[in-house]
RNA sequence: GGCUAGGUGGCAGAGUGGUUAUGCAGCGGCCUGCAAAGCCGUGUACCUCGGUUCGACUCCGGGCCUAGCCUCCA
């Protein structure tokens, strides 16, 4: 069986057939760096992160390009608040971002191209649409006819004429189409500006993508992904430039769309003032059980975040580290094929995670160390139970104040306690701890304690 | 208004034209001094109304409801 991925562009699940199978390209939509990333925004980095993991098992070169984009309005503004050049911000928030996904257990792209290292194709490629006739020069600007695009509105669904009717912002009088959208604007002195055929100016928002997608993957790629909200206009617009400027049929072959964290069922959204910034999330929780979280819907489904489906995720991910603490002799193993062919099969990660947790079962019932080996196996494809376990229980412990000197006294106290079957005094020292969020268990070895989940 | 998803057991969340999803919680049991953890067992769930079918939660049509895109947005 081959990799089944939904398309957006026909609305059914294809097999996988890339053009290369020596070069398989895969493009997401990166962020822009202006703040800290919200959790909606760690979606898309998860899930295209697992496509790359899932597709390299498969194939020998991936090239996965995620893109910062580090050139932007709202990048301006928040550089204007603070009096700092633009780079000030983009660095910032873009070592923010590695960082924070990192303890999501994304991996890095293979390429993580910046639109301000590619000004000179960005320049190219719009001075080739002006020459073709698909770009006009009004007011300053360099803007896309999309008159001259026939296909516009094919991956979207949307009929150019209707979208007139339905506008609901007010369209910029220079314009030759409604639709028509900026390739090029002109910069004022007090912005970040290069100097182009057409002044000085700054590339519009959708461009950038076409340029480094071409420039490093090639001028039709395998896979382009991003979250549902870029279908329109970011990605039509991408289709639209792309195939304009290189003359092609096809820009990418596959799209994958991921859909949006919610809270209380509504989007997740700067302007609704509801997210919940990554940052913040893992001073709270390990980046592990937000990833687990982030796992447990289909990629295509809304996820409503709460502390509940976090709570889950952790009491869960206890359980089956406590699985590899109490079995794992540390030998290899092959991953489960059902949770293979769960990812495979247009990476259905709840089916995976059912999976996951049939091993686990079959791990837990018997002694098999075989069977613990294979679940660490399997749920490393998952980029989950990569830790010791020793590691994932000890975090929690770092959390408590309590000394561990004073909570290994009360245990040799208990102890005592229990020795001369006074249970009355070593139920009350358990309790005590218990209140302290300290759980002790007695085991055949003895006593151990571990901090209590939240 | 146009377009797109979706409505599954207490909650989360897959999936299938006739057979166990899975997790969390609950209940019963094993274990334990008692617990905790772990393990075993346990639930006639599929928005509504029609239709197709030997048979539909699963296919088709109508309805109701929810969310999203059409404006920056993952």
């Amino acid at each position: 069986m081959s990799i089944q991925i939904y398309n957006t562009l026909s609305r059914r699940k294809e097999p996988f057939v890339p053009i290369d199978p020596q070069r398989v390209t895969l493009y997401a939509c990166g962020p822009t760096v202006y703040n800290y990333a919200h959790i909606g925004n760690a979606r898309p980095a998860v899930i295209f992160d697992l496509l790359h993991r899932v597709l390299s098992r498969r194939f020998p070169q991936v090239i996965y390009a995620r893109n910062i984009t580090d050139v932007d309005d709202k990048i301006n503004q928040t550089a204007a608040a603070e009096g700092v050049p633009i780079e000030v911000i983009s660095r910032r928030y873009a070592e923010a971002y590695h960082a924070d996904m990192e303890q999501l257990g994304v991996g890095r792209p293979t390429i993580e191209p910046r639109a301000t290292d590619h000004i000179t194709e960005i320049i190219g490629m719009i001075d080739q649409l002006v020459d073709q006739g698909h770009a006009y020069l009004a007011e300053g600007h360099v803007l896309f006819d999309v008159g001259t695009f026939p296909d516009y509105g094919q991956l979207s669904r949307r009929d150019r004429r209707e979208m007139i009717a339905g506008a609901r912002v007010e369209v910029a009088p220079y314009k030759r189409n409604p639709g028509d959208f900026v390739l090029w604007k002109p910069s004022p002195e007090n912005l970040p500006g290069w100097d182009s055929p057409w002044g000085r100016g700054r590339p519009g928002w959708h461009i950038e993508c076409s340029a480094m997608s071409a420039a490093h993957l090639g001028e039709t790629i395998d896979i382009h992904a991003g979250g549902q909200d870029l279908v329109f206009p970011h990605h039509e617009n991408e289709i639209a430039q792309s195939r304009c400027a290189h003359g092609t049929e096809v820009f990418a072959r596959y799209w994958m769309h991921n859909g949006f964290v919610t809270v209380d069922k509504r989007k997740m959204s700067k302007s609704l003032g509801n997210t919940l910034v990554v940052h913040e999330l893992l001073k709270q929780w390990p980046g592990e059980v937000l990833r687990y979280v982030l796992l447990s819907a289909h990629y295509r489904q809304p996820l409503d975040w709460s502390d509940k489906v976090l709570e889950q995720a952790q009491t869960t991910l206890d359980r089956l580290y406590g699985l590899l603490r109490e079995h794992d002799d540390g030998r290899a193993a092959e991953a489960d094929p059902d949770v293979i062919a769960a990812l495979e099969d247009d990476l259905n990660t709840p089916t995976a995670l059912a999976a996951l947790n049939r091993v686990a079962r079959h791990a837990g019932s018997g002694t098999s160390t075989e069977a613990v080996a294979c679940l660490r196996a399997s749920a490393g494809i998952l980029g989950l139970l990569l830790q010791p376990a020793d590691a994932w229980f000890d975090q929690r412990k770092a959390e408590t104040d309590l000394d561990e000197p004073e909570i290994e006294a009360l245990i040799k106290a208990r102890q005592a306690a229990r020795a001369e079957r006074d249970f009355g005094r070593a139920d009350r020292i358990r309790d005590d701890l218990a209140a302290r969020g300290i759980l002790l268990k007695d085991g055949p070895e003895g006593t151990t304690w571990e901090a209590a989940s939240k």
